[in-house]
RNA sequence: GGGCUCAUGGUCCAGAUCGGUUAUGACGUCGCCCUUACACGGCGAAGAUCCAGGGUUCAAAUCCCUGUGGGCCCA
């Protein structure tokens, strides 16, 4: 028997070929049906190259998922969009070019951004489409498209006109390197090295002093008050006296308040406006005057007196300096401080009362617990990211950003009275640059305007990619078979930003859940199991070794090292592994590929054993298939592909299949058994390396792609897989017989077939050359 | 300080819901072998006090408690 493949090892160049045939069939063209599975797909972000690894493995097993559900039987929808506004892109653009966005003109920044990005998209879609993505590629969306942010306005206007915007002054976290106002979500902690300053205050008409420990020293000038713990025996006759501020020589009041820590340098808290959330928390509480101490430029204002004009850092450094010359410091310790740092900039972030409009969300945490409840999240502990994260909102959501590159804030102010102006939806706005569309202002006739300079937080953006994908707004009949969508697919480190925020839009504007099941990826780390960072030089570029491995290597590595919802480490070496076992595959499929197609056929013991095993293998793989969990079809397949399968069945029946000494049925039965398990064995792997079994579907079984198959059913067999480990165990003895004897394997050996399997004894006989 | 989570041979990972075999498999290492699908292979070997301590039990990697160490998140 000729094989009818010749190459003895899958060669990752027939990947290419493949790909072009399912693009000009369409093999993925979506056509709505009235039920749709939707895939709420994460639209990347090009924020420098390469493209981050484990990004290539999440976009892979988001691709599992369609497949997983095609083959389910849904109609699928999966959308691909490019997120494309925000802060990233000018940063990178101010570096490549050398510039600063604040002193360039902004029409002129903005093509500079856009360009960058198109570069760094090409390489993100070309990866994409090489990975085998079974997505909707002709007409990929941008959120920086008119069409993107003309939605992103609409519901802006919505929201405005329902009463959920407002405007509002109050302390913000403000980046002062960025120049704009970020919300909560966009903090991180950091541990960073800092001196806690410990201040000697003194208490009015007496010759006392108490000790204040910060480590914001430079807020001296706009501190209100000093609190103390009110259980705290050393300053329960201190409350309610009047202490003075050194250096400022103001004097404030010591107030009692449970939020002092009594462990925390002396225990005496100075509070200024504004060190931290509990400082803005007190001046509320307290009905203080706020002082500002430091600007948006990230300078010591005026009210810092002689330090007005000094960077922060330059400032505290100096005060410390005067405290000590005037004898008011008492020690300076060196600490490790959690500080609250920019997301993006990574600088520690000032708190400074600006106006900026805000999104309302305090009153609906109820609302979106309730809805977060009902989502089925894969994996389930993941959901708790969610809760937790609604535990901790305590302020609306600030939503202006005095940034360039984003959706602009379609507002218009009455040049003569400031009353602001927001325009029919539908249309995409520039606010900033184009004329105003209205005649004459509704409060005082006045006819001139000025546009709104700020855009949004780019979550605003993508806050509403279930109603985009869904042509929300556009196309009612499809809105209603595509929203809610079915499945939103993300990493985990954005579920307090995207998967919230995008509940609560949805629900603001829809009063529906945008989708009912959210599945959840870890990170990708480096093989040592630390984050990838290109000053760490660890970073993996997935471009080669898709390039090199193939892209059915790289998921099938993907699939069976990822635990499905934790982290997981990326290592070169483990991809080139993994080939090993699609050739191995690839000559089981070679091997069988030689015997013609049998229709009916009676199994024999044998054939019945491996069918049963095989049954038992569909049911695991559907269950793993039912999580989106493509760790466990991926494992059972290469576990039973090889240890059971290709290992002893092949072997076992290679001699009945060829016919020696065996009747034409039992033949038949051989050459039957081997094409059902090999084809249930592509169709349970076709989610995972979509390529190889399209090749080895096409080349034995069908013209058909499999990729519009059905799952296989179990056939029902009796329960045979108790005989696998005897077999196995015979087997090798076998084996090991011969070697120690210096025996050929195709040698004869004088050996019993075992009582308990007598019923393969034909088989068993033939394939060792057992003899009495 | 609170929450989530992890800890199994050199490396990765299974087993843990429902306690009971010589603890799974892959990668790597070593030895032997071209046996008509495959040397990107086959066979075999070495390699684990299942993080520590305590408890429940006839019996614990598995259940309970305490602790240690790592990761992430929140204050």
């Amino acid at each position: 028997m000729e094989p009818k493949i010749k190459e003895t090892a899958w060669n990752p160049e027939i990947e290419v070929q493949i790909l072009r045939r399912w693009d000009e069939t369409g093999t993925y063209d979506f056509v709505p049906r009235e039920k749709n599975f939707v895939i709420d797909t994460p639209p990347p972000y090009p924020s420098g190259r390469p493209w981050h690894i484990g990004a290539a493995a999440h976009y892979s097993q988001i691709d599992m998922i369609a497949r997983t559900a095609r083959m389910s039987g849904h109609n699928v929808y999966f959308p691909i969009g490019i997120d494309r506004n925000g802060l990233p892109v000018e940063l990178y653009t101010e570096k490549k070019h050398n510039i600063r966005m604040q002193e360039t003109d902004r029409s002129k920044f903005l093509d500079l951004c856009k360009s960058s990005l198109d570069d760094l998209e090409s390489e993100m879609i070309q990866i994409m489409k090489s990975l085998g993505l079974s997505a909707n590629f002709a007409n990929y969306y941008r959120t920086d498209s008119e069409e993107y942010r003309a939605l992103t306005q609409a519901t802006f206007i919505e929201l405005w006109k329902k009463g959920i915007i407002y405007k509002a002054t109050r302390p913000n976290n403000y980046d002062w390197v960025s120049g704009t106002t970020i919300a909560d979500a966009e903090i991180q902690y950091q541990d960073i090295p800092t001196k806690l300053a410990y201040m000697k205050f003194r208490i009015k008409d007496s010759e006392k002093t108490i000790l204040i420990a910060s480590t914001r020293p430079e807020l001296l000038c706009s501190c209100q008050t000093v609190i103390v713990n009110p259980e705290d025996p050393r300053y329960r006759d201190v409350i309610g006296k009047k202490i003075i501020v050194p250096l400022i020589n103001r004097e404030v009041t010591i107030r009692a308040h449970r939020s002092a820590q009594m462990e925390f340098g002396s225990g005496a808290v100075m509070v200024c406006s504004y060190g931290d959330q509990n400082d803005v928390a007190l001046f509320r509480e307290m009905k203080m005057e706020e002082i500002i101490a430091i600007g948006t430029n990230g300078l010591m204002t005026e009210s810092a007196g002689k330090y007005a004009g000094m960077k922060i850092k330059a400032a505290r450094s100096r005060i410390i300096e005067d405290l000590q010359e005037s004898g008011m410091l008492e020690k300076v310790e060196d600490i490790t401080h959690r500080t609250p740092v920019s997301e993006r900039s990574k600088i520690p972030i000032e708190i400074i009362p600006m106006e900026e409009y805000y999104v309302k969300q305090i009153d609906s945490v109820e609302k979106i617990r309730d809805m977060g409840q009902k989502i089925r999240f894969y994996p389930e502990m993941h959901k708790q990211i969610l809760m937790n994260w609604l535990d901790s909102i305590s302020i609306d959501w600030p939503i202006s950003r005095r940034r360039f590159y984003g959706t602009e804030i379609p507002i218009w102010y009455c040049k003569n009275c400031s009353e602001p102006h927001v325009p029919d939806a539908g249309k995409y706005y520039r606010s900033w640059k184009d004329k105003a569309p209205f005649a004459r202002c509704v409060k005082c006739e006045s006819t001139e305007f000025v546009g709104e300079e700020r855009t949004f937080d780019t979550w605003m953006d993508s806050s509403v990619s279930p109603l985009f994908i869904a042509r929300f707004y556009k196309d009612p009949e499809f809105f209603k078979k595509t929203y809610p969508a079915t499945l939103r697919p993300q990493a985990k480190d954005i579920v307090r930003t995207w998967l919230y925020y995008t509940i609560l839009r949805c629900e603001q504007l829809t009063g529906k859940t945008p989708w009912s099941e959210a599945w959840i990826m870890g990170y990708g780390l480096d093989e040592k199991g630390l984050k990838m960072s290109k000053s760490r030089g660890n970073v993996i570029d997935p471009l080669p070794v898709i390039q090199k491995f193939g892209a059915d290597t790289f998921r099938f590595w993907s699939a069976s090292e990822i635990n499905h919802g934790y982290d997981f480490r990326c290592n070169e070496q483990k991809i080139e592994s993994t080939k090993k076992f699609l050739s191995k595959l690839w000559n089981v499929s070679r091997f069988i590929s030689g015997y013609p197609l049998v229709q009916n056929a009676k199994p024999t013991e044998t054939d019945r054993w491996i069918l049963s095993e095989l049954d038992s293998l569909i049911r695991e793989c559907k269950k793993g298939y039912a999580e989106y969990n493509f760790f466990v079809p991926a494992v059972a397949v290469r576990e039973f592909t090889w240890n059971v399968f290709a290992a002893h069945y092949i072997e076992m029946v290679k001699a009945r299949a060829y016919g020696d000494g065996f009747t034409g049925d039992e033949k038949n039965a051989a050459i039957h058994t081997l094409h059902k398990v090999l084809s249930t064995i592509l169709l349970l792997l076709a989610p995972i390396t979509p390529f190889i079994t399209e090749f080895m579907w096409n080349s034995l079984y069908s013209t058909e792609t499999i990729h519009k198959q059905r799952f296989p059913e179990p056939l029902g067999m009796d329960d045979m897989t108790k005989h696998t480990k005897s077999i196995s165990e015979f087997n090798s003895s076998v084996w090991n017989e011969k070697k120690s004897k210096g025996l050929s394997l195709k040698d004869p050996i004088t050996m019993d077939v075992p009582q308990d399997l007598m019923q393969f004894a034909k088989d068993l006989i033939q394939m060792h050359k057992l003899e009495k």
